[in-house]
DNA sequence: ACACCGGCTACACACGTGTGTAGCCTCCTA
DNA sequence: TAGGAGGCTACACACGTGTGTAGCCGGTGT
């Protein structure tokens, strides 16, 4: 699993490979916007020309890019569903690991919108890990499965998009093995301890019900009608 | 309750505050990299240079944005502080909801490494909620509480980082009452119901210990290791 | 040997965009 | 009434950037 990612052929790779490489990287550090093709083509040692020879244009590079995490990550849904399972932690938490230095290109470009495919595969992994899960559960959930494997898996990719500001909050950077280490702690502490008893669930529950009928609609940007006023409903 | 907390403001139709409320639009909308001062000027309805006669620069009206969404969350956690709680349930989720119209301007802004100040807010908001909780918890936490408000404010703020690709998992918008609501049940649900339970937790925790002193290279055959993000390439 | 084709470069163009400058108009005040 | 200041506009400039075009070089097949 870990490809070849980093260390193993750092000049032998093709160029189209090296372009991709830095286009990864910068666009995980710059962001799509920010990035340019110049730059990308110097960090990859070729002219930028070159750049659009391969591929067409800068969408079509990102896309490119996009596709290569695509095929790591079906490729690591694969071995998960072939009972190549190394572990039984939450799976999203596997996908990170192994996306490892790709990490951060997927971040941004799930925060920027795109890699939709990536982020559905980890939604089947989670989904797959929570069908073990609900079994061992006592009670029935209420909602669909998928629809909580989404939002575990939004949850579990929260810290690598805000990466930063969960880096400051910590007061350690997160790239350090100290910092890796103490989130691993947190996560095994807050995934084991619920945030809501049972009771207080059944009653937000309850509560929900209560105003289901008629529910506002929120939404849209107008900048005037700032607070939405009933009380219950927070969430997201 | 408290709907003047981030009332319409005095006097909302100063050219200033409409630029203001244009540029969160379209940094919302667009990010900030796309999003054009001539665009935003538009949508204000004053010409461009008017924009640079208020603010400065482009850098610097992100920044006024910023700190209207500053103002805004400090003014909620003081009303918090100050026994106003209006709701015990997930803090992260109440400033959310008080942030509303500006939430996808947050979202954005959060994802591109700014909002500093917002996000730690939150976090401090976190906090006291945690304090109650910890209170009310058999078992000692093993990290500090900063730490945990920080991830926990971090996956709260998930799903309004990544709607676009959430409502896609989910299978209905976001922004419509149904997938707000469906939304909400499903992190009821989550939240009631941990991830892990203290046995395997207690397992990982004996796990981390157990490579703790070596190095942090990822190891593929060593037991679980929640999350972990081993990083480098060559940059920075 | 020749032609060919893909990898690869150098150079130029068009365009959007942030920013700078000059000036108008309308209050406010002395 | 004059003057000044600030809200506001119109116009122009410099520059970075994506993209287009022409051409070179080296290997490979016939």
């Amino acid at each position: 699993m870990s490809v070849t990612t980093t260390g193993p052929d750092p000049e032998d790779l093709t160029a189209r490979a090296r372009i991709r490489d830095a286009a990864m990287q910068h666009f995980a550090e710059h962001g799509f916007e920010r990035a340019t093709i110049r730059g990308i083509a110097e960090t990859a040692g070729v002219s930028s020309g070159l750049v659009r020879h391969h591929f067409g244009s800068k969408q079509a590079l990102r896309e490119a890019c996009d596709a290569y995490l695509t095929k790591m990550i079906r490729r690591l849904n694969d071995e998960v569903r072939s009972g190549y399972a190394l572990d039984r932690s939450n799976p999203v938490a596997t996908a990170n690991t192994a996306m490892g230095p790709y990490q951060r290109y997927l971040a941004r470009a799930l925060a920027e919108g795109s890699a939709e495919v990536v982020f559905d595969e980890m939604v089947e992994l989670s989904e797959q890990w929570l069908a073990d899960a609900d079994a061992r559960r006592p009670d029935v959930p209420d909602v669909d499965r998928k629809v909580r494997a989404t939002i575990g898996t939004a949850m579990a990719l929260a810290i690598a998009v805000l990466r930063k500001h969960v880096s400051r909050g910590m007061g350690v950077d997160l790239s350090t093995p100290e910092g890796d280490l103490l989130l691993a702690r947190a996560l095994i502490d807050l995934y084991s301890h619920p945030m809501l008893s049972l009771e207080e669930a059944a009653e937000a529950r309850a509560a929900l019900d209560r105003l289901q009928p008629e529910r506002t609609t929120t939404e849209r940007g107008a900048p005037q009608k700032t607070l939405r006023q009933h009380e219950e409903h927070h969430h997201d």
